[in-house]
Formats: C-alpha cells, structure tokens, sequence
DNA sequence: CTGTTAGCGCCTTCAG
DNA sequence: CTGAAGGCGCTAACAG
C-alpha cells in the first residue's frame, strides 16, 4: 500500500513522451509553436502517467504562488462570509486559490498573521476591517506588494481600497437623523470597536447637536462586533437607561443582541425602543419585528476587492478605489 | 519605488554571517548543535535582512505545503463556518494554513476542487458534506494521502471520518416521532439534495409506518440547503398541502425558509404549522417563534476534523472515527 | 518547431 | 560543531 504514490514528474512524461522537457511545459501552458502531433502525443502521456505539474517547483522559478491571503477578523460573521464568497468566486475562475486568516477579533492574532504572512506563500492579500491602526498596520503590509483593505482607507502607495460610499460616521448620523424623524429623542448608540465602522463619538455628538438631537455620552456604549457583545452590551446599556427610546448599533449581530436584551427586559419594539442595525446580514429581516439597517452588496464588495487585488498582482499598482453604497432599509424595528 | 524589495535568501544571511547556509538553516530550524555566539550572530543579520525562509523552496526539497485544503458547499451557510472555524484554529495553532475551497452546491465544481487540489499544494483534505457519490468522490480522493470527510463515510483506507453518532435518517425519524407525540398528524419533511442529511426516503416511510406515523409520499420534498430554497419549496408544498401540520426539514436555513412561507400564508406556527430544522445555527434561536432543532458542536466538529486530519499528515495513516452527537433542543416552534 | 543550459532557494547527506 | 556538494521539479533564455 503505497500511499505516496511518486507523482510523475515533468522529466518522467519527457522521457516516456521522448521529447524534451520544454516541449512537454510548452504543451501545458499553450504557449510557443508546438506540431499538432507531437502536442497530441505528449497530452496522451500526460493523461498516462496521471501527471500534475508540482506547484513549489513552478513557483520557486516564477515566483508566483496563485494563492491569494484573505483575513478578516470573524468568519462566523455573515457580512465577512459573503465577502469572503465573491472573493472566492472571482480567484477560483482567474485560477488562484484563496487561503484564509480569521484574526478572532483580536489584533494580536491579525497582526501575527500579516506578520507571517511571507510574499513567498501569497501573491496578494485581502484586508477585512482591520482592528489595527495606522501605525501598527502599514510596517505590516509595506513588505507586500499586493495588498487591497475594505473598509479602511490606506495611503495611496501601499494598496487599493473598497469603501463605503459615505463619510465615517454616516449611518450613524442617518440612523439617529431618521429615528429623531420618526420622533424618538433619547437615542443610545452601540459603537464597535476600533475598524471603520466605529464612529468617533465627539463627531456623532457635534453632528447630531447640529441637528438639534438630544446628546448624552452615557447613551453611547462600545463592543465588539459580535451578537453575544451586543447582548450583553444591551442588557447593561438598557437597565442603566431606561429612558432610551432608541438604539443605533454599528452592525446588525449586535443590534439583534441588543433586541434580545431589549425583549428580555419586556420592552416592545418598537413601541418602547426602536432599533437599527449596519449591514442587513440574512437573520436582519427573518427576526421579529424585522430589523431596520443598512444595506450594501457584500458579494459586490468582495469581488471589487478581488479585482482590484488582482491588478496589483499582475504588476499594476495603481491606486484604485471602489465605494459601495450603504442604503436605509425602513423595517418594523423602527 | 522597488514593490519586489528582493527578499534575502538563505544564502544572503550566509554571506553576511561570515558562515555557510547550513549553519544558518540549522539556527533556523534549532537542529543541530550550534555554539551560542554563531547562533546569536546570525540570529542578528537574520534580523538585520528581515531574512524570511522561501515556502517554495522548503517545499520543493521537504515535499511539505503546511497548507489544508478545506471543501465545503457553501460558506455562507453558518453552519460550515463554524465547522471552518474550529479547522482554522486548530491548524493555525499547528503552523498549517487553511486553503478555502466553496463548492457552492454545485458537484462538478466540487470535482474540478478536489482534481485540482493536487497533492503538491496541500498536505491535506476536509472535505465537508460532499454532495458526490461514492462513485464519483473515491477516484478523486485516493491520490491523495490525507483525507478527512465529515458527514460521510468512506471506505477506511481511504481516510478518517466525522460523523453524527447515530443512523442515517436519525433525526428526521426522531423529530417524525416528537411531533407525532405532539398530536401532529399530516408531517411533512423537505429533504436536502445529497448529503448525509439526505434522507432516504422509503426507509424514512418505513420507520414511520413501524411507528403508526401516518405517511404520504406527496407530502415530502427536496431543495438545495440554502434559506432561499428552503422558502421557494415551503411556498408550494404548503399551498398544494394545506392539510400538513408539522414540516420536518434537514437543516435550520431550509426550515426558516419554510417558516417565513408558511407565515406569509397566514399559518400561524406552532398552532397551524409544527416546524423542525437540523442544525441550531444562531438564527434559529433568534426567529420568533424560536425553531425546535437539533444541536450539534459545530466547533468541535471542526476541530476534531482537524486533529484526524493532522494525524494523517503525519504519517499515520491509521483510519479513525469521530462522532457527534445531536440532540433535539425544543423550543417554540413545535 | 524543439532542445540545452542554468539556475530558483532550500535541505539532505556526507565530510571534516 | 560546521561546511561543500548535489538535487528537489520546473521554467526563462537562448540556441538551433
């Protein structure tokens, strides 16, 4: 029982095929002028001796791996799923592979890994919400000469971006602008921690003020991006302020934890509290009462990412930038 | 601007170090007797040149990728992420990376996977919930010598299994069985499109009927495993069966697809409809009412997929089995 | 249209 | 304790 079975190599198929190596790597790649017959004879060969080209050979000499990193802090969390999805979809039609990084929300484990992340294993690497700032991110990804971040702005010369369309802190504003419209005016905000998608408070607070909506620091708390933390963040936010008539959250995972808090503590939404989400995963519209939030077109985003990361992967550094709508979906929850 | 700032290479450190390539392999991989001022010297200059092994060639000469290949149908099923979870974990704590490949339900893209996968890039093979044949997956899996499938057997030289600890067609008897004890009476059941979820359906009505269940082939479907089939499914069968008083369906997305059907049709669940799903994925816990399901530790199921995995990698080729178990959690939609 | 030569960067083996 | 030689499997750059 030979369970390593000794692939064929392209010197076996050359041998066998009685040509030479390059005859055989031309029949592979399609490229040069090879005769009919012979490209006939060596694809049988090929076929005979079950040949595969052995990967690390070719990309010790090419320097290229056709493997593509993609690291995002949550792959539990569908808005980085469906990302991850058209990422996927577009690489495996272009003939790259994508390999995964899942930092666990934690910038530690997210800095380890663009760390290790050698330019000898990927060709390019895809960037979700990083946790990291500035300072800690850009030696990191310096080295890499093909990188794309979403939902992060970066300086020109290291990578291309896919943002959102609007200003930081925009469905923050929106939400409460909508919620105060809609007459609540004690409006608690969930904030996330550190990634584009959390606001800076003294902003919110400054803008909101500008619009003549009442501002309290206490209303506003911070978590991770997960619905455990939204529940949990929930249950302490609610209990300290009851008075609270509505809740922005910064994604839709805690806003829905932030509902089941709200329902445990017998408010009605949204009679008592209103709530708004940030990224209308699936679970959004399939709760009760359906959960206004904001959309944009994640599989969307993933492919522009992965089309912008291809550029730079096949030599064009050109800065590009891809935005991407976020619109209001008005659900009961509201 | 040079964007390929040409890493150095082993040979690179040598030079700089004053010593040959073998001492500094041998400081790199800690072999070998080396005296601690060598030792530290090059420690130095590896640092100085920001020196980083080349993955291809260690490759080429260990015939080693540390590199996973995990297949699965459909990553933006909750329930595969967290399985990918656990596997990514695990492996990253290993020094292993973790290659995604989404079949995307669809079996000749799950072919093309595991063809392409050739043994020269990964060290190994999850693969999940294969939607192929016997037929059709054993020719494509015993080239290579380390494979892991969950929710599958296989013949055992072929690799390691992870599967639920009970029969096929456990949960759907099991859950035919709570409901008939429930008083429903008319139970349909929306079976996924191959899988080991798949039911077979007469031995499925056979059991049944062992149970005095009543039984009626008309009142049982199949659809792709997505919430989306789950809701273009539950929208006929419950309108050409208005009679059924309980739908069973292999797994959590289907069955929340059914629910938002038959709650469109103006059934009220549990009174008008009973509804079961299969795997405890967040949502189901979060929907109103609550969806009776069966858990199972997905994480784990991960993880352990993993270990069995490793254990092939490093040579031994011994077959083992993992099982899980799931258990009925009932909740408010029966 | 096809072959030859020369490595890619590293590790294994065998000498010192 | 350290080094020199050879080769992993492939392709780029030239020859013919």
């Amino acid at each position: 029982m030979t369970r390593k079975p000794q692939r064929a190599t392209l010197a076996d198929v050359a041998r066998e095929a009685g040509v030479s190596m390059m005859t055989v790597s031309r029949v592979i790649h399609g490229t040069g002028r090879i005769s009919d017959e012979t490209r006939q004879h060596v694809r049988e060969i090929i076929e005979k001796l079950e040949y595969r080209p052995n990967r690390a050979a070719r990309t010790l000499v090419t320097k290229r791996t056709y493997m593509i990193g993609f690291v995002a802090p949550d792959i539990t969390n569908p808005y980085f799923t469906e990302i991850l999805q058209g990422v996927e979809e577009f690489f495996w039609r272009e003939g790259y592979n994508v390999m995964l990084a899942n930092s666990n929300e934690n910038p530690e484990r997210e800095k380890a890994i663009l760390d290790q992340l050698e330019s000898t294993m990927v060709d390019g690497i895809i960037v979700c919400s990083s946790r990291l700032s500035d300072d800690e991110l850009i030696p990191l990804i310096e080295k890499h000469s093909a990188i794309v971040v979403v939902n992060r702005n970066l300086p020109h010369h290291l990578g291309s971006v896919v943002t959102t369309l609007h200003p930081r802190g925009y469905r923050a504003v929106l939400a409460a602008k909508y919620l105060y419209e809609t007459g609540r005016r004690r409006i608690g905000y969930v904030n996330l921690v550190r990634s584009i998608s959390s606001v800076n408070l003294d902003m919110f607070m400054q803008e909101l003020q500008a619009l003549h909506i009442p501002v309290n620091p206490s209303w506003y708390a911070t978590c991770k991006p997960t619905w455990q933390a939204g529940y949990e963040t929930g249950k302490v936010l609610l209990a300290e302020h009851p008075e609270l008539d509505a809740v922005i959250a910064g994604n839709d995972l805690v806003a829905l934890g932030v509902m089941r808090a709200a329902v445990e503590q017998g408010l009605r939404i949204p009679q008592d509290l209103a709530l708004i989400g940030g990224d209308d995963i699936l679970m959004a519209s399939q709760v009760t009462p359906p959960l206004t939030t904001f959309r944009s077109d994640k599989y969307h985003i993933g492919t522009m990412a992965a089309e912008l990361l291809l550029r730079r992967v096949e030599g064009d550094l050109t800065y590009y930038e891809h935005h991407y709508d976020d619109v209001l979906i008005i659900r009961e929850s509201t």
